[in-house]
DNA sequence: GAATGTTGTCTATTTTATTAGACAACTGGC
DNA sequence: GCCAGTTGTCTAATAAAATAGACAACATTC
């Protein structure tokens, strides 16, 4: 039921068997789970262990204890779209959550290969890049890296960090409308830097989203690599 | 540079970072990593702890250690593609790689509230449950399980098993062409079932992607929930 | 073929994770 | 109020992970 030779702990297995029967939906928001010491006999370790591995669950809300009584499943993970118009902001008032994106840096640097290749433009021409994290009614689901060409959006940054919103910052900058031109999606665990600005331990799963948008004429305009905090969104293709 | 309280073992996280440096493209194949000395220095732990990470990478194929010489990195990923028609053998063919699903199971029973929803028959109706794997040149990429609708697709495990194709299979039963009507992705780490099917170290990282397909005249014919070992494949995005 | 730098292997020690047991604190049902 | 069942906390013992050091085996360069 456990196994023992691969690099993760006892305790953050059990964490982690808990959290897919919450998240397949073999245990629902609301439901008890069995107690401590029917857990332990399950995965075959002691009391302590799991407690150990629920206190993870607890820490990240995924339950509550209740002393006297039991252990209790809480959370429901946000349903993200992506689409030709994946608009943030639109999506989390769709579910009745309070959204805003939080600039944390920009700077103007030079295209390294890869964001010249997915902007279309020279190797080493100037670039704005932006590093932002888009919350849920305060908890942390994405965290990301923006590409923009210059001189095209210069203060740019600025337009975002004064509305929370990229739609809102291009509008200023007369960009109507855009649509997404790629998406490529892949899963790993989070690094250091990445779990710090998510707010979760390093070695949790990240869904990274790599896509780049155009403007109404085709031309690419951004270059986005967000990742996503997997237990926290569910991801569904739009068409 | 090393979270000591997360229930990931030092040379777990070790694996990992190099693991990372490969896959975001930062080491390529045939590189050489850092001398195992310089890593345990970098990463703040024992020569043996590095080695005993840089021996899962090598078990999972990453990389290959030359006594005297020095460790070197091998793989690289299958990019997936995910559209309205996504064919698996033919995505292999185009890659070069040669495929064939391989049925691992298939059982009547009746339909679960989750299943019977995504199909959009009456729960507890009878369906075709199959498992199956995926594989590129024998490497398992995916684990699957798909339902089908009954009786009107009585018999398709046995078209599949002969065929080693879904495509084919719907053809001995007169349906010529099918789309995807929804595709939800999520991520987590593998449980040990899974695992096995995979031939990978429980606790991997997997992409869960959950589709449902329709025919020509858009009735639901096929549910899925597929399982892809996140460090094998990119998913991206088709319109 | 000698020097240097690398991976491979062994032993011993220290630190951390896990187990074991006992009991307190609290809840819900009777 | 009492009882059975649950989570919370503490102490101690044991098992496993990680560190430390030394040296063998091999590759590459000069």
């Amino acid at each position: 039921m456990l196994d023992r030779a691969l690099g993760l702990a006892a305790w953050r297995q059990v964490a982690d068997a808990v959290e897919a029967d919450i998240t397949s939906g073999r245990l629902k928001p609301g439901d008890r789970l069995a107690p401590e010491s029917q857990l332990a006999e399950r995965f075959g370790v002691n009391r302590h262990t799991v407690r150990r591995g629920l206190a993870m669950l607890a820490e990240r809300g995924l339950v509550r204890a209740t002393q006297g009584s039991g252990t209790f499943v809480e959370t429901a993970p946000v349903v993200y779209p992506i689409g030709l118009k994946t608009r943030f902001s639109e999506v989390m008032a769709k579910v009745g959550r309070e959204a805003r994106g939080e600039l944390v840096s920009a700077e103007h640097v030079p295209a390294d290969k890869g964001i010249a290749e997915a902007l279309g433009i020279e190797k080493g021409s100037p670039i704005l890049q932006m590093h932002t994290i888009y919350r849920a009614d305060g908890v942390p689901l994405s965290f990301a890296r923006t590409c923009f060409p210059l001189p095209r959006f210069l203060g740019l940054d600025q337009h975002f960090a004064a509305k929370g919103s990229l739609t809102k910052a291009y509008k200023k900058l007369g960009i109507e409308d855009y649509k997404r031109l790629s998406t490529r999606i892949t899963a790993r665990m989070a690094d250091p830097a990445e779990a710090a600005q998510l707010d979760i331990a390093p070695g949790r799963v990240v869904l990274i989203i790599s896509s780049i948008n155009v403007d109404l004429e085709g031309v690419r305009i951004q270059a986005t690599q967000s990742r996503f905090v997997a237990d926290r969104v569910e991801l569904t293709i739009e068409r």
